[in-house]
DNA sequence: TTAATTATGTAAAGCGCTTTCGATAGGAGA
DNA sequence: TCTCCTATCGAAAGCGCTTTACATAATTAA
């Protein structure tokens, strides 16, 4: 390995010299030429290892998310807004870490990343409590997807998307409107749910309790269930409102198998506007979260912490607006 | 932060010992014990800088994959790769890094993650020259999706899966088949096409020149295109094999676009098996790719040349099997 | 010409850890 | 009792870099 050594040695500086050089500190300019030529000729790379040690800034972003409900990297949402964050964060010389969970606790995350000496953190979790936050965190980190007891937070505007969503199904003339909802424990699970109520109070229409089903972490299983029971009862809805794409496919797939069709019969939207929901048939009417948006947003609140580290804004919350787009899975009924 | 002198000081030992300690090397019991009390109560970690600066193991590993194209973490194939890459060398304690790739140059990337000191590199990118070669390699790697003239490669047996394919079309009377080509400066495409015509000659079909049309980099903007080429002919196909699903499926709606149907009039198969295959309608009939065992061949392939740093076994390449999954877009004609 | 600045470069310490090699103490063997 | 091992620990060097504090050379002002 080539060190800066060689550099000092080669071009007759000494490390210092070498190191001031190449950190654009004021050197002469026949110095600097000198020192160039040296690296290039040696083709030397500065050890980061080294460089963090001695100056405590690894340049490294930690990526935590819950894989344990399969929101890893090949999840449609996050895999979308973690590109976004990293498509900002590169632009200031970031790079991302993965690190490895070792299963569950937070807490053995955390003093790993703390471990990496990592500059941020992006944690990217819909649900369970703000566990690093107890651990007496003292990296910058930013929440995605929900808000938390501490600033640094970005997620979609979750109540709002309910609003479009009810008041659309409204337009169309829909009274008897159903909710699938995302799990109760998550945060846009019970954001959309009251924005749902709230919504549907609005239009002075009524939210019976059997309209309001469970649909789990947003799976297309749990999606499944709950239309089959929204299809048991005797007062069918003409309208369900899923709070995901993937619980919003599975309810069109079960009402198709019952031998309804969607939209003639029953009215769906969904939320989220995943790739997969302009395909299906009918194309899915559903609530678009802009994913790079939010991945961008949350990479600015974080390069932000990290460079004004002294409690910068203090409570910032960042919510991404979303927005209807209108598919064929809605009908305007009399 | 607490560092090791910390420790030392709180439990009465040297600096080595805790060293030794911490790292299992033998230590009286009653070291061990006051050492590991003392890491506890302090909450200590080791700082992963200072001990990749002394033992330059960094047990990380850097990921690369071309953006240009698209091939990003958002990528439905890819992220799956790296999934089952990721979850196979956390295992062994190795956290993986993104860098950032400031456009374009390969040796800057390289350079980067030499810098970084990462024990190895997975490379994702299935086109262009192995242009970290050049540039003196001596990190261990691993090119995913196509073979590479060094050792150390594992992708998907293409040439079976286009067989697989022309013999399921001509299985089912099919003799008119067209084949949409991924781009032909990548491996899959080249393989695919090669596949494809063995195959047709293996049946005793025909494949007539304006059959193969350039699909390009596998989007639907290409497939689109190439379809519409295929439907401008005269003698049109009665089946069209896509060298991927994302062409597959544009293919499928320039068919109904133009009012013929699928698979009645023309039947389509793809390559890969994404999430939206079995969503668009017909199902897609295709060719899967096994994309959490091609991240884990390739995960345990570097993980041994990073531990055989000498040369193990010469010329690595693993070929993973795909499979044929019938769905709906293909019929059998008379 | 001389004193006062300024520009330029360097020695040395330090970042937190591992590892070699030697020191010491206690136990075994004779 | 004395010598020789073994087991256990620690001093110190070194990993490659940054940075402070200072020395020296080059300029400028007077």
């Amino acid at each position: 390995m080539v060190t800066i050594y060689d550099i000092a040695k080669h071009s007759g500086y000494s490390i210092a010299t070498v190191s001031k050089a190449l950190n654009n500190k004021h050197v002469s300019d026949k110095a600097r030429v000198k020192i160039m030529d040296a690296v290039n000729e040696l083709h030397y790379t500065p050890n980061s290892s080294a460089r963090t040690l001695a100056t405590s800034k690894s340049w490294i972003i930690g990526i935590v998310f819950d894989e344990n409900l399969g929101f890893g990297l090949a999840h449609p949402f996050f895999s979308q807004v973690i590109e976004g964050f990293k498509k900002h964060v590169e632009l200031y010389n970031y790079d991302l870490l993965f690190v490895s969970r070792h299963m569950g606790l937070q807490e053995e995350t955390y003093k790993h990343l703390l471990h990496r000496g990592v500059d941020g953190i992006a944690v990217i979790q819909s649900f369970g409590e703000d566990e690093l936050r107890d651990i007496n965190m003292t990296i910058p980190a930013v929440y995605i997807d929900r808000p938390t007891s501490e600033p640094g937070s970005v997620y979609s505007d979750n109540r709002s998307g309910s609003r479009l969503a009810v008041n659309h199904l409204a337009d169309c003339g829909h009274k008897k409107i159903a909710h699938i909802m995302g799990d109760q424990t998550t945060y846009a699970g019970i954001q959309r749910a009251e924005g749902f109520k709230e919504a549907m109070a609005a239009n002075g229409l009524e939210v019976r309790p059997e309209y309001l089903v469970d649909g789990g972490y947003y799976s297309q299983a749990g999606g499944r269930e709950a239309m089959i029971r929204l299809l048991s009862l005797e007062d069918k809805p003409t309208a369900v409102y899923a709070a995901g794409d993937e619980m919003a496919i599975a309810a069109i797939r079960v009402i198709k198998e019952s031998g309804l069709k969607v939209p003639e019969d029953i009215s769906v939207i969904g939320f989220d506007d995943i790739k997969l929901a302009q395909h299906i048939d009918p194309p899915l009417t559903t609530i678009r979260q802009d994913k790079e948006m939010i991945g961008r947003q949350a990479a600015i609140m974080l390069l932000d912490k990290i460079s004004h580290t002294e409690e910068s804004g203090k409570d910032i919350r960042k919510m991404v607006p979303v927005t209807l787009v209108k598919r064929q899975s809605v009908k305007r009924i009399n």
